[in-house]
DNA sequence: TTTATTTACGAAACCGGTTTCGTAGGAAAA
DNA sequence: TTTTCCTACGAAACCGGTTTCGTAAATAAA
């Protein structure tokens, strides 16, 4: 291990350059209160020292650390790592720094992450909140902290503040009603949990599609699974066993799409001709299965960069109010062939 | 946007208990200078008051700011987001936070990102380089200033310093020498890159692999993609149009996976009599792809987990020395069906 | 009993910037 | 010419912790 440096501070520049602390500060940072002649003195040397400054005293004088908090539940997962990716192009343009931490869907660690963001590490939060996440006092505190926090695709309602979606419940409804047209009089609704907000609304756009075409809901085809693939994947055979052909199969989540194939190769169910699936995903390769996935594909990136772009707005404005209202960027159904032409 | 709150201080605590700020500092850090009933006054109105210290005021003394920070060319790439998850529980457990960064595969961008980390902004850098990185003054630079750097998975030879990668040389040839026992006579070697570490290797694997079965290497059979997708796909496509029947591909990066069948598919040719297909790829899909794609899988999160720990392990311990060489974590070839039987 | 240590704590410097405030000297206004 | 206002800069406080060093009181050693 090298000894760490000592590095270049601004009371060296100062004293190489015959002036005060201050006024090289100032220079750097173009202050009007600063001549051109000496801040191309200061600047000259800046770049041939190679100085950087210490963002961490710059934070602490000035409260805030161009760094934003993002929280997640996952990151092998295409829709929040193409999030990642929108919030990651507005930062680097306006030079803001991005701490990534995951909640792994579990409240505790959740909690955990906010506490410490309450110590002033980060300027502002992206959330999409853990799966078991029902509560919200956590993030409360947070924002009464002063920290502004926005929401992403898994939102919690009972809080006020801005919230960046996808119209999980027209989608869903659209979705269902894909599958009733094609011929599908019973149609599974597939999730991994009743409390997120995601699933709440496309179970409601299920049910409303349900409705509109006289189908009646009933809880039998609604399941929820946990987190534990095999496990899941059992249930998930069963289910499909005991079920007719000529069923539907509605997933609102892309990890459950795979074992849906699998399951259906198993019990050599024929795609779609015993069995119609359509998937909430943003995985590329949904149209490279077989046969192709007819998917609800939500716009992640953008989802991700409006989510960041409201954020650092609020931040860089002195008196801009987050706008406390959702913000939907639409999905679209993009139809192949696990549902039949 | 709420003004931000006052924070808590420790000069409040130290106010409230009728003690000086230097006793509730060392207190709160458990030190031994501080009696057992001081601490635990200290600690219930730490509790009570809900204190969070101020991460950037310590970091500023202490010269250490308990972040690292990763630089990957992209996050929507199976291997990366499954490395990042490694790093991350890693740095979950010990107690280190994560800042992102994302090269897009452009050197400028990546010069820029590790200036910045010469600010001191964190303590250790885990990178995977850019395909346009082939210089590497811009490392040297930062290892100078004594910031410890690991490379995971594209490394660069020239730099002294512990790397964490595959076996990619091995698995390339295992791969080609799968190819070949299936009777491929002509094996394309699909990369995106000639100066990438990872491909070099591979492709070294590769031509040994022809060299072990009297098979001539040609450079025809080597394609370069660009990072444009439709570009690439037709120049995919020509290629492909232009080969023999029985040709087998070696695709060296997971990208390209999904194009190789699309084209097929295009051109009619059927996987795996006309064309069979191995990728070195981390999607989950592979397995359920038309038809299941052999795969060399790589172990990305064991990768990025081991890179973790060698780096907070460097971090913690006063006299610990990066281990220079490269830790090699090998490779699976998954047979599926886009290989003949 | 006297001296040496140990224990427990406080004052103050320090980390490296930013910001406030004060001021000399020249320009502009009266 | 006198007064007012800028311009350009510096001294010092400040952000919120950590660390060094000094010391009074308590304890142990001589």
């Amino acid at each position: 291990m090298k000894e760490k440096i000592n590095n270049l501070t601004i009371k060296m520049l100062a004293r190489q350059l015959g002036l005060s602390v201050s006024t090289v500060s100032k220079a750097i940072s173009d202050s009007h209160e600063i001549s051109a002649s000496t801040k191309q003195r200061v600047n000259d040397l800046v770049q041939k020292l190679n100085y950087v400054p210490n963002p961490y005293a710059s934070s602490l004088r000035t409260r805030n650390s161009k760094t934003i908090g993002v929280v997640i539940p996952e990151v092998a997962d295409s829709f929040f790592a193409q999030a990642i990716n929108g919030i990651e192009s507005v930062a680097q343009e306006k030079g803001y720094h991005v701490l990534i931490y995951l909640s792994h869907e579990n409240f505790e660690k959740e909690k955990k992450i906010l506490k410490d963001f309450e110590s002033g590490r980060v300027d502002g939060v992206l959330i999409s909140v853990a799966k078991e996440t029902i509560q919200h006092y956590h993030i409360d505190a947070l924002m009464d902290k002063g920290v502004p926090i926005i929401f992403f695709d898994r939102v919690m309602d009972e809080v006020t503040t801005a919230k960046i979606i996808t119209n999980d419940y027209e989608s869903a409804r659209l979705a269902t009603e894909h599958l009733i047209k094609k011929g599908c009089s019973r149609i599974l609704f597939l999730s991994f949990s009743h409390t997120l907000s995601i699933t709440c609304k496309r179970l409601a756009g299920y049910k409303k599609a349900l409705l509109n075409n006289q189908l009646k809901y009933t809880d039998n085809n609604i399941f929820t699974f946990s987190n534990d693939a095999k496990k899941d994947y059992l249930l998930l055979q069963k289910k499909l066993k005991s079920t007719n052909k000529g069923v539907g199969i509605l997933a609102s989540v892309e990890k459950l799409a795979l074992p849906i194939y699998k399951a259906c190769e198993d019990l050599q169910l024929s795609i779609p001709e015993d069995v119609q699936v359509i998937s909430f995903s943003n995985s590329d390769s949904a149209a490279f299965l077989h046969p192709p996935l007819t998917t609800v594909t939500q716009p992640a990136f953008e989802i991700g960069k409006t989510a960041a772009s409201l954020l650092v707005k609020a931040l860089e404005r002195k008196n801009y109010e987050l706008p406390l209202e959702e913000i939907v960027i639409p999905s679209d159904l993009i139809i192949r062939k696990s549902t039949l032409p």
